[in-house]
DNA sequence: AGATCGAGTGCACACCTGTTCACCCACTAC
DNA sequence: GTAGTGGGTGAACAGGTGTGCACTCGATCT
């Protein structure tokens, strides 16, 4: 191994394989499961190599996290860019994350399986993205039409429900394939419509019945 | 081992010994990172008795799924013996969906975990059992006054948003501790409560903005 | 020029993995 | 009472597991 490559240059490309790989591996079964051994032998490179790059698979799984959410953050920024309006977060922030999930599949894969299983500090740190989108997202519906009588309690609940709701999408957006994909987002934009439409009656609307 | 017991009877002891076990094991790692030998020391058996019970692990996972769905299923009989009206819907399904995740908070995190990681077959299983519920929602939300003019296919979506919203509830219900339960179910009826009244609205109110 | 660093190697260890096989021996059926 | 059934045993297998340690040898520093 090694031609004439500078130091840190190999160093960075034999991580990488190790994230691809540890990611590629983690889609046919999970994270858990997976073998420090297993990723080393996809890589191509000696299981006592791997520790040059991570203290363990927890930590191999935490950096999966941190770029799985990177590309996350991105999508995010993308959906902030429109007009703060009802219908505007309808129409894009849907095509928006089906577009990145479609790009990021297997990273979309990734948050989906380990959210639930996966080590505990992954969890946890998982978790913790998803309550930080919360926050932003809770921020931005303050900006919008309408919420103007709205508790910051109550901003906060409306956008776990969305994010609840998105988090779902991409997980079963993930799993289809195909002429699936274009109903799942129909659904999607009907399911968040709902949502907005009794959203909007909130404070004026009063209870049920 | 086996003082003097009927044959049939000291098989189903040890068969449910198994699941027990398993489904302790499970609930600190996830099902796809356990393994034969850990479940039959757990158990205080030998590894190869394992196989008088099981085909193999995911034959047990699949008698795990059917296990904590049908306590799921006793949960929804409980939940349709109300009265057919949207705040029975919100005050009621919320506290059974609390109860039960107390009672059998065990089972509950199992199908939350190996939701989206856990052997493939076990994965469509439990995305099977979902969907049955889904189509059983949906049926039930026909029957509610205000959903005549509604398609087939909108109940099919509101039903699978609330299903959503419920597994979510449930997935961070089993997760929480104490005091934050009540907090959460709080948050749960207030946001089966914007849901429902954004379907209440949902032909008669139009579009958005 | 020579010294140092550090990514990747190779070997060794003790342990855990699924599965096979022949074997008990308490229960059951006759 | 005698034959058969079947849950549980214990040893053995070929292989996979994480990790420690001494090593190479090119890139980097002085």
């Amino acid at each position: 191994m090694s031609e004439t490559t500078p130091r840190g240059e190999r160093k960075e490309r034999t991580r990488r394989a190790i994230l691809d790989a540890a990611l590629r591996l983690a889609g046919e079964q999970t994270l858990a499961a997976l073998s420090l051994r297993q990723v080393a032998k996809e890589v191509g490179v000696v299981p006592t190599a791997f520790y040059r790059h991570f203290d363990s698979l927890d930590d191999l799984g935490l950096a999966l996290v941190d770029e799985s959410f990177a590309s996350l953050r991105g999508m995010l920024r993308e959906v902030r860019q429109g007009a703060p309006a009802f219908n505007w977060i309808i129409d894009n922030s849907i095509d928006v994350v089906a577009a990145h999930a479609r790009e990021h599949r297997a990273h979309f894969a990734f948050i989906a399986r380990e959210r639930g299983a996966g080590p505990t500090v992954v969890r946890e740190e998982i978790r913790h993205q998803f309550e930080l989108f919360e926050r932003e997202l809770a921020a931005d519906l303050a900006l919008l039409p309408g919420t103007d009588t709205w508790t910051r309690e109550d901003l906060q609940v409306l956008a776990n429900l969305i994010v609840t709701q998105m988090v779902a999408f991409g997980e079963q957006f993930v799993v289809v394939r195909g002429d699936a994909e274009e109903q799942l987002v129909e659904r999607a934009r009907r399911q968040l419509r709902m949502v907005l439409i009794g959203a909007l009656s909130w404070r004026s609307g009063g209870a049920t019945s």
